[in-house]
RNA sequence: GGGCGUAUAGCUCAGUUGGCUAGAGCGCUGCCUUCACACGGCAGAGGUCACAAGUUCGAGUCUUGUUACGCCCACCA
């Protein structure tokens, strides 16, 4: 334990990250009991790409509370998670090795992917895909383990989990089975958003809307007396699909239609005209045809006015090969074989020529733009298909947004979001996805002696069975050979949503339903940290679970972080081509505590500037910690209590920076906490240690213990953000980890009759005499002859409780005093 | 269309129940060197607190409206 002649910042990382590790100084100790644990339900970064320096940013900010906590003497149980099923990683494993999944294929163990990857990706196996998968997340996931180490996340490392590996599919099928059990998991068919470019369905969560070009057609029906019917669409292709027209029941023009049937153009179909308070006058010409399905209007309305299904849409995009029933004319069979096969982009070329050759079209198409939905990664619009999905209930609106209210939201606002979904809830989650790299859903089916799959009698798995995969593991009472068999079983081909799985996170990491003594004592978690745009999604999958599962909320606080921003105000992404540097080049550059110093500067919610200054800026503090830590303990020990007045005003001020942090940090507000600790610390370089220097050379004790007294608190109110230069200067003159050690409390200090105003008096007019010196042009160093303070009776008085101090630092040979109504100093240079 | 948030020096941001002669850091300008730190120290210049009304003895802070930007939600014919 020494001080080192020449601190410097290079290789602290290395050096301390090693040494948590072997110390196991963030290891989690089990034999603790709920009341005194900290557990955090860290979200699993999704592992398929590259982490940036938002990653960085926001997981910091988890770890700063963390490490308060820890001080504050809380076992905080702190896992990484890894979101590695789903479909990013298959799009990405597609890019990176040139292979797409082809499930009728066999298994190939001889097969390897080509290096670099194909143009064209190669079909595989759905074994040969997963050992792929497997094989690029393992590797992804230690890039990602050594980036977190290196900003030090103060994470257990042995507590670590997946979404995909067999854990979190036990989990996973175990939770849905029990959902199943009790009917909150059901399956159903109907109409279901559709991507059909990764051929699966999404959830509502996964939608956003985009605004694209497209045109309004006017199409002519005909009414029943033979005169034209004008109706405005988009979507002109899927004329086939259509099963009524609707408008409003107040709009007078359409009135006399209702209940009358009309005749579509190019096909002849008769459909009726139906009344619902969705159709807008003011849209179009006012009336809408109702096709199955255009968009989730079309279902609305479908449902509630209980429609017949006439679906053209194929689930690869393209118009069905057999028209719809109650298309039979000669010509609409005709009209309909010039689409079939099409799709959507042809097929409205091709009807529009129809149209127009058979009059069925008034005027040319209306350019416009509208919004249409999207799959958020997708990059075509969303068809509505019908299909047979999972789907579990949601609890009633009521129940959801009581959960909603008694989450601590950090910032508070955030809350609304959550509200606002909940509120434009529709229908219920669909879990399903038709992909291949997920948990797979624990369900055969039987297949009767005709050869029928008998969807309507689930084999499910045993809980002692799972994890399962129903494509290679047998139904009790069945046996291989059986299976895709008549008589025998199949089973269920799509696999679960990556919520499905991710919404258990806090159950995954407590170790349920195995582990239920470690999950006693970490559930439920106190602190969810996650970014405000999966609200939607993460954070209200996860109480849905943990109400169905427990009845409880899954934590007591959501702390949301921001996005970080480039100097444009752009949301930073590599696909908007504003991506700054890979976070390790950072890292290298700046140091970890400067872009964790970077990081605390956002508020909880507040999104924060990509600003290469702000790194020099936390750079800069942490070499400044260094060196006037250096010198701080450079006056070796001393025997003796802090009695003198200037010392005694310096902890005392101390003593209420580390009120306020606390209070701060409690809330929260690492960034407050920071900005005032900040604040002190220059202080205490700039004023104090100039101040009491001098006398601390002589070897006074008052001095010298506050000097340690003094560092000791800061460097402990400084370490939950700047974590690897405190532990450096720590290690110096201290045992075992600042991160272990207690978070300083005013008490500690001593000094709660101390004067504050004897150190601001004694720093203002040091600064003073500094101003002098400056506007002479002269070292600060130089003599002063005289120095004459004027000022009220109680500055003078606290002037002279640090009169010797002052007359140090500022080299005056002759100080002297006179009343007057505000601080002045006149000052005299020896020449 | 509904909602949330933000708007303070060139830049990044503080400003907690209204009292501000509006602050910090960076950047800029000038000065001081090496006795903890030049990855340093001291100082200087720099702002109609987005705009407009209102409440008040007093508004950056409260109310209302407007504008700009960002985000969330929305039934998109």
């Amino acid at each position: 334990m020494t001080v080192p002649e020449k601190p410097s910042l290079e290789g602290l990382e290395a050096k301390w990250r090693a040494l948590w590790e072997e110390h196991g100084t963030f290891r989690f100790d089990r034999t603790k009991t709920r009341d005194d644990v900290f557990a955090i339900d860290t979200p699993p970064p999704t592992v398929s790409g590259a982490l940036h320096i938002g990653h960085c940013e926001s997981y910091t900010h988890k770890d700063l509370i963390a490490r308060y906590q820890r001080m504050r003497g809380k076992e905080v149980f702190y896992p990484m998670g890894w979101d590695d099923n789903g479909l990013n990683v298959e799009r990405r494993v597609q890019l990176m090795r040139g292979v797409l999944c082809d499930p009728s294929l066999p298994y190939d163990p001889d097969f390897t992917p080509s290096d670099p990857p194909p143009k064209r990706p190669i079909p595989v196996s759905r074994p040969n895909f997963m050992e792929i998968c497997a094989d690029v997340v393992e590797m992804l996931e230690e890039k990602y383990h050594e980036l977190w180490s290196t900003i030090g996340l103060s994470v257990d490392w042995t507590q670590s989990y997946t979404t995909i590996g067999p854990k979190a599919t036990r989990v996973s099928q175990y939770g849905f089975l029990r959902l199943l059990e009790r009917g909150l998991a059901y399956r159903a068919e109907g109409p279901t958003l559709w991507d059909v470019d990764m051929k699966t369905a999404v959830a509502q969560a996964e939608l956003e809307d985009r605004v694209i070009p497209g045109a309004y057609h006017r199409l002519v029906f005909r009414r029943p007396d033979g005169s034209p019917l004008y109706i405005d669409t988009t979507r002109p292709e899927l004329l086939a699909a259509c099963v009524a027209v609707v408008a409003h029941p107040d709009d007078d023009r359409y009135k006399p239609l209702m209940g009358t049937q009309v005749t579509t153009p190019l096909f002849g179909v008769s459909v009726p005209v139906v009344a619902h308070e969705l159709a807008d006058p003011e849209k179009g010409t006012g009336i809408a045809m109702i096709c199955t399905f255009g968009d989730t209007t079309d279902v609305i309305w479908w449902r509630e006015l209980d429609l017949p299904v006439r679906a053209i849409v194929e689930k690869d995009g393209r118009i069905a090969t057999l028209p719809p029933p109650g298309l039979d004319s000669p010509e609409g069979l005709e009209a309909y074989g010039e689409l079939a096969g099409k799709n959507m982009k042809q097929a409205q070329t091709r009807i529009v020529e129809l149209l127009r050759e058979r009059g069925g079209m008034e005027g040319e198409p209306k350019p416009i733009e509208h919004p249409v939905k999207f799959w958020e990664n997708g990059s075509r619009a969303l068809e509505i298909v019908t299909n047979r999905q999972w789907f579990i209930t949601y609890p009633d609106a009521e129940t959801l947004l009581e959960y909603g209210n008694n989450i601590h939201w950090h910032p508070e606002f955030m809350g609304v979001r959550y509200e606002n979904w909940v509120n434009g809830l529709v229908g219920d989650w669909n879990i399903t996805r038709q992909r291949f790299f997920g948990v797979p859903f624990p369900i055969w089916y039987p297949i009767d002696a005709d050869g029928n799959v008998r969807h309507d009698q689930l084999l499910t798995a045993r809980y002692e069975q799972l994890p399962i995969d129903p494509s290679t593991d047998v139904p009790d009472g069945y046996t291989q050979d059986q299976r895709d068999k008549p008589g025998g079983f199949t089973g269920d081909p799509d696999v679960m949503d990556t919520w499905a799985t991710s919404s258990l996170t806090p159950l995954i990491a407590s170790g349920w339903p195995d582990d239920l003594d470690l999950h006693g004592r970490v559930f439920p978690m106190d602190m969810r940290p996650q970014s405000h745009d999966i609200i939607r999604t993460w954070l209200f999958y996860t109480v849905i679970r943990s109400h169905y599962e427990f009845g409880t909320l899954p934590w007591s606080n959501a702390l949301i972080s921001g996005f970080v921003r480039d100097p444009d105000r752009k949301k930073l992404s590599k696909s908007a081509g504003n991506s700054p540097d890979d976070p390790m080049a950072i890292l290298a550059e700046y140091g970890s505590d400067a872009v964790r110093y970077w990081a605390a500067g956002a508020r909880p919610g507040m999104d924060l500037a990509f600003d290469r200054n702000q790194f020099k800026v936390g750079r800069r503090l942490a070499t400044k910690i260094l060196n006037a830590s250096r010198f701080a303990l450079s006056f070796g020990e001393a025997e003796g209590d802090v009695t003198d007045p200037l010392d005694l005003a310096m902890l005392r001020e101390l003593g209420r920076v580390i009120d306020e942090a606390t209070t701060a940090f409690d809330d929260y507000d690492y960034a407050r906490a920071l900005e005032r600790t900040e604040t002190f610390f220059w202080s205490f370089c700039d004023d104090y240690l100039e101040l009491v220097k001098a006398r601390a050379y002589t070897g006074d004790a008052s001095a010298i213990t506050a000097l340690r007294l003094g560092l000791s608190a800061l460097l402990r109110l400084f370490a939950p953000v700047m974590s690897f230069v405190t532990e450096e200067v720590w290690s110096w003159w201290q045992d075992g980890s600042i991160h272990r050690s207690t978070w300083p409390v005013a008490a500690e200090l001593g000094a709660s009759e101390g004067d504050p105003s004897v150190l601001h008096v004694a720093a203002e007019v040091l600064g003073q005499v500094r101003k002098a010196k400056t506007a002479e042009k002269k070292s600060l160093r130089a003599d002063v002859e005289s120095a004459l303070v004027r000022g009220t009776p109680e500055q003078l008085a606290a002037l002279d409780r640090a009169r010797g101090d002052v007359i140090e630092a500022g080299r005056i040979a002759d100080l002297r005093t006179e009343p007057g109504d505000e601080l002045l100093v006149d000052v005299t240079l020896a020449s």
